[in-house]
DNA sequence: ATGAAAGCGCTAACAA
DNA sequence: TTGTTAGCGCTTTCAT
């Protein structure tokens, strides 16, 4: 041991070597949980970090194993509302237990606008594993191209150049429209409405699509529609438009909860009521829907989950296992008393 | 230069030295901004970074440097509705914003059931160079110790043992009733009624305090008062006590606008009118102050700002900086319609 | 102002 | 199974 002992500080994997009696390779063994050590060596190195409190250090864990042993949650700033929006605050919670149950670390991205490029050269620079981008209420795509570096996963199908290769989980938009609207046809409606997020984003089209599809199948008609912005004030607005273009209609799906949150209020000072006059069903489970009047009969996803998949989906690629392109995690229909 | 060139990878410090004709000690210079270096030095310097695309291996300069230019962000478990509290979520926000405008990473650690040491050994380990806890709605104060440790910087005023070493961000939670109080008054309030917080909790004690001595101090009457726990159902059956009570009231002081939503529900359902035969003030400016049948008249606390905040105070004491132990934030009344 | 050289604490061949 | 030995890429004295 040609090295000074330390002082202060935190001991080191020589220490515990020098008190196990045995060298830095096979302390190392076994904190790695490597099989080709003896249940002495094991005993006598348990024995030697519990007394001296050993941790060992990541950096030259890092350094010498060229793995991070961390991932980034990578949150695009302009997405200003980011942390009061359910949905995102749910999955970032589900992302950082599923995270805890494993070894990895999770390091939080916001992307700056003074300086755009600091995330991606942070991303690029050999900091971490993977990273998980959740691109649900965002257009901001400029992220699939950083698949082709490291691995990532999305939470939300992402649109746009090089989507197709993207890895990601999420619901099946078309199927929580369908199921929205075969509810209202199971309670009666004829003339389904529809209250579309922005097109631009995948949650916005599959599930206008589904809307669609499922009124046709359904042999109901399309009542009018108008497209929102996922805010409760772009619900009302919306809603107003719906009223305004004169066709009639008795049910609505609204692509968001926090949408119909807004539409319902419209709704409520024009002074038609739900569910007698409109059936309402819209998607989200959160305080939007619970907090509603009435409260919002709704399709929901299991966000917590899906962030904690993501994580999965996440580690499963860096350690090299097959993991499916694509998750789809399951929806199921709550009722409630606005259709 | 005895090594061999890296093929695929990151550029290192090396090559940049190499193609800018300098050694790799100035080169690092360069890249710290040291002032000892020539003009001709940065320029041939930042020209081959440029070139080579080259980003600083971060774990190779922790282990050089014994700085990690990360902290923690530590989130207890049992917090179970965390993300869903608004609070939480725009602090946490805050200090993710505030991180990337520093040259330090913010690392989200939430405790784990399973494991409760593991956090613990992760910042002793020499992980993080400082943490942040946010106990605003937890009377977990096992991090309290901690900052004997490693600088600390909690979110909302810390309770317990060695909480007076503590250093915290937070806004002044007596004065906070005492705005709510005088705005009642000034409304012609006679008797004022009170929801609190947990009494195990800073924020929940002090407003309660101070809706105590602000009444007194308006020569008002103190009306009946409940203990909730911070979420709407909590409020709502803390209303119902004081209903209960036959005390009468004629303004409301809820210590959260979460609470105060569950209260109005019960005082609409009874028909009790808001705010004709009752004023309701009440805390936060968030969702459930905005949306609340009527829209909460409320104390605003900047908590986006105060997560900012938290990180300013961690960074400067890591630096070494003299930095106030109470960093208190300003507030403000906001009317709206409910008192 | 610059360079040479010695590590930071750990992992991973390679030998034994 | 264990130990020896090189580094991982960077910072930081200490000379020059």
């Amino acid at each position: 041991m040609s090295r000074i002992e330390r002082i202060g500080g935190a001991p080191t994997l020589e220490q515990v070597a020098a008190a196990a009696g045995l060298s830095r390779a096979t302390v190392s063994r076994v904190i790695n949980g490597s099989p080709r050590v003896t249940a002495e060596a094991v005993a006598a190195v348990n024995a030697a970090v519990d007394e001296l409190g050993y941790v060992p250090n990541r950096a030259a864990r890092v350094l010498a194993s060229r793995r991070t042993q961390s991932i980034a949650l990578v949150i695009p700033e302009n997405t200003a509302r980011f942390f009061s929006d359910p949905y995102f605050a749910s999955a970032v919670q589900g992302a950082a237990m599923g995270t805890a149950r494993t070894d990895y670390t999770l390091t939080m991205l916001i992307t700056s606008e003074s300086d755009p490029d600091k995330t991606r050269r942070y991303l690029r620079g050999g900091n971490v594993d993977g990273a998980l981008v959740i691109s649900h209420h965002s257009d901001d795509r400029s992220y699939v191209e950083l698949g082709d570096e490291l691995p990532v996963v999305f939470g939300g199908r992402p649109v746009g150049e090089g989507a197709e290769r993207a890895y990601y989980v999420d619901v099946d938009n078309e199927e929580v429209a369908g199921m929205a609207v075969r509810h209202l046809a199971s309670r009666g409606r004829r003339r389904i409405a529809s209250i579309a997020g922005p097109q631009t984003m995948a949650a916005g089209l599959d599930r206008h699509r589904g809307w669609r599809l499922a009124v046709q199948e359904a042999g109901l008609e399309h009542g009018p529609e108008a497209v929102g912005d996922f805010t409760p004030e772009g619900g009302a607005e919306a809603m107003r438009a719906l009223l305004a273009s004169g066709e009639p209609f008795d049910g609505l799906f609204a692509a968001s909860a926090q949408m119909a949150h807004g539409a319902l209020g419209v709704l409520r000072d024009r002074g038609v009521d739900v569910p007698g006059t409109i059936g309402a069903v819209t998607v989200d489970d959160d305080y939007f829907a619970r907090n509603a009047a009435p409260p919002l009969t709704t399709v929901r996803q299991p966000t917590v989950a899906l962030g904690g998949r993501m994580v999965d989906v996440l580690v499963a690629r860096i350690e090299g296992s097959e993991v499916p392109r694509v998750t789809i995690m399951p929806i199921e229909l709550v009722e409630r008393g606005s259709g």
